[in-house]
DNA sequence: CCTGAGCA
DNA sequence: TGCTCAGGG
C-alpha cells in the first residue's frame, strides 16, 4: 500500500516527454505487482505460457520499458532486498488478505461472477521469487540496467535520486519522499487511461511530478515533519492513528512540531510501535553507495530465447519491441557522442 | 498493463 | 489521426 499522504501532496502533470533524457529509479516490485494485478482476463486468470507459468508480469515489463527507452527515457530497476523487522506485522496482513481473496475468487468462479472474481483474482496477486529472477533476467537481456538494493527498493531509488545518479524515483507509493528523494514520478505509462468511479467515462492519465521542496514549501514543514505526517496516518512500519488522516496529521505536526512531541500526547500513546524507531528507518535506512548505472544495445537472441521459445511470448510483437529498444540504445549513442563534440 | 486491427 | 475493443501468453 504505502504511506497514503496524497491529499496533502502537490502534484504535477507532464507529458511522457518531459521525462526524456532523464534517468528514473523505478521501483520494481511495485511496478511488476502492478502488472501482475491488472494485465489479466476478464475472469482475473493472468497471462500463461503453455506450461502455465504466469507471464503477465514479463509483458508489462517488456512492453513497457521498451517504449520508455525508445523516447529516450532512462530506467533503472531497482529491486526489494530485506524489508526492516518491523514490516513484519504488514507483510503477514498482506498474506492473510491475500488467502481470504483467493478463498473468495474461486466462489465467485464457481458462481459464474467473472467481475467479481476478477477483482478478487487482483487483490490475490503475488509476487514470487521465480517471477523478480524472471524479471532481471529479462531487464539483463535488454541491456537495461537493474539494482539489487539490501533493504527497501524505495530507500535505494531515492538515495541514487539524493546522490543525483537518477532524476527521480518512479513508483505509485509516496514512501520515496519520506525516504528523501528530491523527486517523485507517478503514472509513468505510456497508453494509461483509467475508469472514472461511477461513470462508463475514461480519463486519459499523465505522467506526475511530486516535488520534495515543493512538498515542504507548500506547508512550511520539513522533511522530518513529513515523516511524522507518514507515521500518523500510518506506513509499512506502524499502524497509524485510527482517526487521523494526512490533512489532521498536518495540523497536528505543524501544532506539535515533531514526532516525539505528539508521542508524549494522549494521540502519541496509541502508537503500536515506537514512533521514534519507525522515524530512523526513514531517516537511517538500509542502501548502499556502491552501484552502477549502465545501459547496454539489446541482446536479441536471449531476449527471443526468453520471451518466444521460453514463455510463447509472438515473435513479431517482440521484433517490434527489440526494434524500439534499438532505437533507444543509437540515440543513447549519438548523445553520448555530441556530449565529446 | 500494451498491441494491433478495424473503422470513422 | 484518433478511437474502441478483443486478445495477448
Amino acid at each position: 500500500m504505502g504511506v497514503q499522504i496524497k491529499d496533502i501532496v502537490p502534484i504535477k502533470e507532464v507529458d511522457l516527454d518531459y521525462l526524456q533524457g532523464k534517468i528514473t529509479a523505478i521501483d520494481a516490485m511495485n511496478t511488476l505487482y502492478q502488472f501482475l494485478s491488472i494485465i489479466r482476463q476478464r475472469d482475473g486468470t493472468p497471462l500463461k505460457d503453455s506450461q502455465g507459468r504466469v507471464t503477465s508480469h514479463l509483458s508489462g515489463l517488456f512492453y513497457r520499458t521498451s517504449n520508455l527507452i525508445e523516447r529516450g527515457i532512462e530506467p533503472v530497476f531497482v529491486f526489494d532486498g530485506e524489508p526492516p523487522e518491523l514490516k513484519s506485522g504488514t507483510l503477514e496482513t498482506r498474506r492473510e488478505i491475500r488467502a481470504e481473496a483467493e478463498k473468495s475468487r474461486k466462489k465467485a468462479l464457481e458462481e459464474g461472477k467473472e467481475k467479481e472474481a476478477r477483482k478478487y483474482a487482483q487483490r490475490a496477486a503475488s509476487l514470487s521469487e521465480e517471477m523478480v529472477g524472471q524479471s532481471k533476467t529479462l531487464l539483463s537481456a535488454m541491456g537495461v540496467p537493474w539494482i539489487q538494493a539490501p533493504g527497501e527498493g524505495e530507500a535505494q531509488a531515492a538515495r541514487m535520486t539524493q546522490n543525483e545518479d537518477a532524476w527521480s524515483v518512479g513508483s505509485q507509493d509516496f514512501d520515496s519522499l519520506l525516504y528523501g528523494s528530491p523527486i517523485l514520478t507517478r503514472n509513468i505509462t505510456i497508453t494509461g487511461k483509467r475508469k472514472l468511479p461511477g461513470k462508463d467515462k475514461y480519463k486519459e492519465i499523465f505522467p506526475e511530478i511530486i516535488e520534495l521542496k515543493k512538498l515542504m514549501a507548500e506547508h512550511e514543514i520539513d522533511r522530518r515533519q513529513i515523516i511524522a505526517i507518514g507515521i500518523l496516518v500510518g506506513t509499512d512500519y506502524n499502524e497509524g492513528i485510527k482517526g487521523i488522516g494526512p490533512k489532521r496529521a498536518l495540523k497536528l505536526v505543524k501544532e506539535k512540531g515533531n514526532i516525539k512531541e505528539i508521542s508524549e500526547t494522549e494521540t502519541g500513546e496509541k502508537f503500536d510501535v515506537d514512533p521514534l524507531e519507525v522515524e530512523r528507518i526513514f531517516l537511517e535506512p538500509n542502501v548502499k553507495d556502491d552501484y552502477e548505472i549502465e545501459w547496454e544495445d539489446p541482446d536479441t537472441d536471449k531476449i527471443k530465447e526468453f520471451l518466444c521459445e521460453e514463455h510463447d511470448f509472438s515473435e513479431s510483437r517482440i521484433n517490434t519491441g527489440i526494434e524500439r529498444l534499438k532505437k533507444g540504445a543509437s540515440k543513447r549513442a549519438q548523445e553520448s557522442l555530441e556530449k565529446w563534440a
